[in-house]
DNA sequence: AATCTATTTCGCTATTTAGCTAAATGACGA
DNA sequence: TCGTCATTTAGCTAAATAGCGAAATAGATT
């Protein structure tokens, strides 16, 4: 759940795009993988590395195992990160601010 | 400077703080590197992700080599994907900018 | 030109990651 | 229990990434 977690899980396009599926709601395992080129086992271990970084969450329902978006996470991540390097609300930083010398 | 660029340069932690650094002014190739344990060939080599990703931009001054954060790509992406996944503004998909699946 | 400094490129090795198939696990229905 | 479906784990290979030292390049300075 560290910040190098999420940015690793965020480093894979298919990963990036579960994250987006998610949004419409939950999905099981084989509804997600189903829309993906590569084989299960391969989408299990994207999934495992979602998981691992928080992102997202899977209940075991009646069989199978539906994952859910962690938005929050997400957000948080991303959020602080934007903050750190100067973007959006000023929360940033509390000294200076970005445009004196060099 | 497609999507993936940029969140594979995302990461790296040393090259997420060498943004973060960025974000005081612009700093040389080698300013940069002596905050970092690694070695200079190895930061050149960050560098030159970073700046495939259009992240940062490297301007050549009196022998050696300054580069700055370049905040819009930056923001551009991050915004963009967490639209895409339903963070901040209640649009989602906004325009693609990414159309890489690779 | 010769040299010095700053930075990058070149080989090279070690580690990590992504993908596969095959096998194991877990829950459910007959 | 037996078989079946859904998912993960195990074991492997190929490719990508990160790191290093040595050498090459580019600008300044002498």
């Amino acid at each position: 759940m560290t910040m190098s977690d999420i940015f690793d899980a965020l480093a894979h396009p298919i990963r990036r795009e579960v994250l987006e599926m998610l949004k419409l709601g939950g999905m099981t395992a084989g509804e997600i993988a189903d829309q993906f080129p590569v084989s299960k086992p391969t989408m299990s271990g994207h999934f495992a590395k979602l998981k691992a970084a928080g992102l997202i969450r899977g209940e075991n329902r009646s069989g199978s195992i539906t994952y859910t978006l962690n938005l929050s996470t997400l957000e948080e991540a991303l959020l602080g990160f934007m903050g750190r390097v100067g973007i959006g609300s000023g929360e940033a930083d509390h000294q200076g601010k970005a445009g004196d010398t060099a």
